[in-house]
DNA sequence: GGGTACCTGAAA
DNA sequence: TTTCAGGTACCC
C-alpha cells in the first residue's frame, strides 16, 4: 500500500511506540531478505523512526566506542506492513501470516508482514547510502520554482514522470492520478510542456493532496495496536483512482482508465483535456 | 525512455 | 482461468 502518506502514517504511529526501547534481536524469517548482520543490533537503542522517501528508517545507537550508529531501513514496496505487537516475551510464536521479519524490543515487537515479498530490509553504517535522490514534496525545499526546473525539458509523459523517485520522492500510482486530477492536467501531457500557470497548479496539487492524505492517515491501512481493520480514510476522498466508469465529481463526465508503462492511470477526459504538449 | 520480471493473493 | 495490484530493478 505504501506511498508517501502511508509511510508517513506508519512512521508517526510507530515512533512513540519504539523510540528509546532497546533491541533484543532482529529475526529474519524469509531468505529472500538476504543475509543481514543481525547480531550487530542486539542491545542498541532505537533513537528514532523517520520517513526517508518511501522508506522507514530507524537510527540505532549502540554502546560501542567505534561505530556507535547503525541504520535500519525498511522499504514496504507493494504489500509490506509494520505491525506493532505489545508484550513482554513475544520473541517466540513466529506464526503470523506472511511474517518475514521481526524486530524484538523490550516491551514489544515490530512485525514486518509482506504477502508479496517485494519489501526490502537494509542495515547500514552510513546513512548516505539511504539518502533518496529526489526532493521530498512535503519539505520546505519543494517550491514551484524547483518543480519547474525539475520538469524542464522532459519529454516523458506527466504521470510516469510523477512516479520518478529521482525527481520527486514519495509519489506512487494512486496519488499521481489524484494529483493530476486536482491540477486538471492530462496524464499524457509531456512533463516539459507545462507553462507557468500549469506548473503552479501541479505544485499546489502535489502539496494539497499529500497534506490531505497524511491528515487522513493515507489510503487504507492496518492498525498497529490490533491487527484488524484499516485506519486509513483517504480512499473516501479519491476523485479518480479506481473510479473507471464512474461520473466525475466535478463535471459528471465518465472517468477513464488508461495504461501507461504498464500501470493504470485514471482521469477525467473533460476536466483534464489533452490540450497542447500532449505526446503523440 | 519503455517493457518485463520479481511474488502472492484477491477478484473478475 | 485470467487479470490486476499501493514498487522498483534490470533489460534493450
Amino acid at each position: 500500500m505504501p506511498e508517501l502518506p502511508e509511510v508517513e502514517t506508519v512512521v508517526r504511529q510507530l515512533r512513540p511506540l519504539v523510540c528509546g526501547k532497546t533491541v533484543r534481536s532482529l529475526r529474519i524469517l524469509d531468505e529472500l531478505l538476504g543475509k543481514l548482520a543481525v547480531n550487530r543490533v542486539r542491545g542498541a537503542v532505537v533513537a528514532g523512526v523517520e520517513r526517508w522517501g518511501k522508506e522507514v528508517v530507524m537510527p540505532l545507537e549502540r554502546r560501542t566506542k567505534t561505530d556507535p550508529w547503525l541504520w535500519l531501513a525498511i522499504h514496504l514496496r507493494m504489500t509490506g506492513r509494520l505491525l506493532w505487537r505489545a508484550g513482554a516475551r513475544p520473541a517466540v510464536d513466529l506464526h503470523r501470516p506472511w511474517l518475514r521479519a521481526r524486530l524484538v524490543l523490550d516491551g514489544g515487537n515490530v512485525d514486518f508482514v509482506d504477502p508479496r515479498r517485494f519489501g526490502v530490509i537494509r542495515l547500514v553504517d552510513d546513512p548516505v547510502l539511504l539518502q533518496p535522490p529526489g526532493v521530498d514534496p512535503t519539505g520546505e525545499a519543494f517550491s514551484t520554482g524547483l518543480l519547474r526546473r525539475l520538469l524542464g525539458g522532459s519529454r516523458q509523459e506527466l504521470k510516469p514522470w510523477l512516479l520518478r523517485q529521482d525527481r520527486i520522492t514519495g509519489l506512487g500510482n494512486i496519488y499521481a492520478s489524484e494529483i493530476l486530477a486536482r491540477a486538471r492536467l492530462h496524464p499524457c501531457r509531456l512533463a516539459g510542456s507545462l507553462d507557468q500557470s500549469e506548473t503552479r497548479r501541479l505544485h499546489r496539487a502535489v502539496v494539497t493532496i499529500l497534506r490531505r492524505a497524511i491528515r487522513h492517515c493515507g489510503t487504507t491501512f492496518s492498525d498497529f495496536q490490533d491487527t484488524s481493520g484499516e485506519t486509513g480514510a483517504f480512499q473516501r476522498f479519491l476523485a479518480v483512482y479506481g473510479h473507471e466508469g464512474d461520473p466525475c465529481g466535478r463535471c459528471s463526465t465518465t472517468v477513464e482508465r488508461i495504461v501507461q508503462q504498464g500501470r493504470s492511470t485514471y482521469f477525467c477526459p473533460a476536466c483534464q483535456p489533452a490540450g497542447s504538449g500532449r505526446s503523440a
